[in-house]
DNA sequence: AATTATATTTAGACAAATCTAAAAAAATAA
DNA sequence: TTATTTTTTTAGATTTGTCTAAATATAATT
């Protein structure tokens, strides 16, 4: 397997997620910024190696064999990118191009000890799922901070929006992944949040709750 | 640059140090098992962009460019041995083929928080010196266990014979990357050692002793 | 339903890295 | 020194993944 394969499954798989229909030519060219005579080319050695089913003009899926290879191949970019970040102190918005080159590397036992290694994590830092070695994804409720109401406690998973800015405010008031933020009260005029995070207390405006993923505890 | 590109820096790097002459077009081919033909056309490419000196049936040697891009693969290839031994608990012999594959991934800052992750480690897990972000290769005095006399007290930094069958013997002995070893008695007849690892005591072979590479503490 | 527009595929070309087979240079032996 | 062997290079072919331009199929519009 190719990277260029892998990358083409991977878009795929990506593209099957937010729309379940039947994958076009272009939707793919468009999200890997290459050609749709290129798309067709490689369908075409994916079908082959039954790894997608496509017809012609019809567009394209995923093979069961086709799916869960796309899945090692997200499992291997989230958990590097955990690795990164809780390992090598990398910031969340810096993680996603050297993740996308380590998703290459081959070794099933490779991963699977990265996994035990960094605690068979179920969120990579985007708070976007990690599947497991055989591929299967536990989904977490994840919600936005915003969407919680007073007294409830969450843990820190993931961010809605990943510019620098944002992250840098988040690196200058503490809150990281796996903070455990209560929410102690909600404004009803602005929903600006009053939170307790760790001992300390912070008031957050609703714009940052509502980029700020978690999961309840 | 491309993998292709890098692995032949590596290789023309690797028999550098070994020979010191210029590297002839059919080394180079029988290290990497590939063809004569392959290897002059490589050549070629690297010479035009100014990594090596090469001249039609002179051999090749590497540029200042060249060898300094070389060192940091090595250099690459190295701190990620040391990554899966010592982090991931990979044993010594699985390593290299997965390390042949990260020495690849591109990033600077990546492989400098690796460095001060693993805490800037001189050695991989080899014995064989890691170049630093300079490209500087500070060579510590690594001698075989077997060379030394009684009561010299060593550290334990690399392997010469990297057999499974050696690296298990090890393993069952509690001897790894770092054990402090202490030479107690070396007997005269058979050159075997008594010696204390850690709080333990232990006899071993000279055989074994010739196949471990220390530094003095 | 016919026409126009869009999407997709095909045909043919190209660059990178490799190979085989043949030619040329260098090294070795007679 | 000439002949033979070995090494190295060249020439041309092949594979992979890409591209452009043209052809064909599907979708949208009148």
């Amino acid at each position: 397997m190719t990277f260029s394969e892998e990358n083409y499954l991977k878009t795929i798989y990506h593209l099957t997620t937010v729309s379940e229909a039947e994958i076009s030519t272009n939707a793919i060219a468009e999200m890997m910024e290459t050609k749709a005579s290129s798309v067709t080319d490689m369908l075409k050695k994916l079908a082959e190696k039954d790894l997608v089913n496509y017809k012609k003009y019809q567009g394209v899926s995923l093979t069961n064999k086709g799916k869960l290879t796309a899945k090692m191949i997200v499992r291997k970019h989230r958990l590097w990118e955990v690795f990164l970040v809780e390992k090598l102190d990398f910031s969340w918005d810096e993680v996603h191009d050297i993740a996308e080159q380590l998703e290459h590397i081959k070794s099933e036992k490779l991963i699977n000890k990265l996994d035990d290694f960094l605690g068979n994590p179920t969120e990579d830092p985007h708070g976007d799922p990690i599947p497991n070695a055989k591929g299967q994804i536990i989904a977490i409720e994840k919600k936005l901070l915003s969407e919680l109401s007073e007294n409830q406690t969450v843990i820190c998973i993931g961010v809605k929006d990943s510019s620098s800015e944002f992250l840098k405010y988040l690196d200058k008031y503490g809150i990281a992944l796996g903070s455990r933020i209560e929410i102690i009260e909600k404004e009803t005029f602005d929903f600006s949040l009053k939170i307790k995070l760790d001992s300390t207390h912070l008031t957050i405006s609703n714009k940052i709750a509502g980029n700020l993923y978690v999961k309840l505890v």
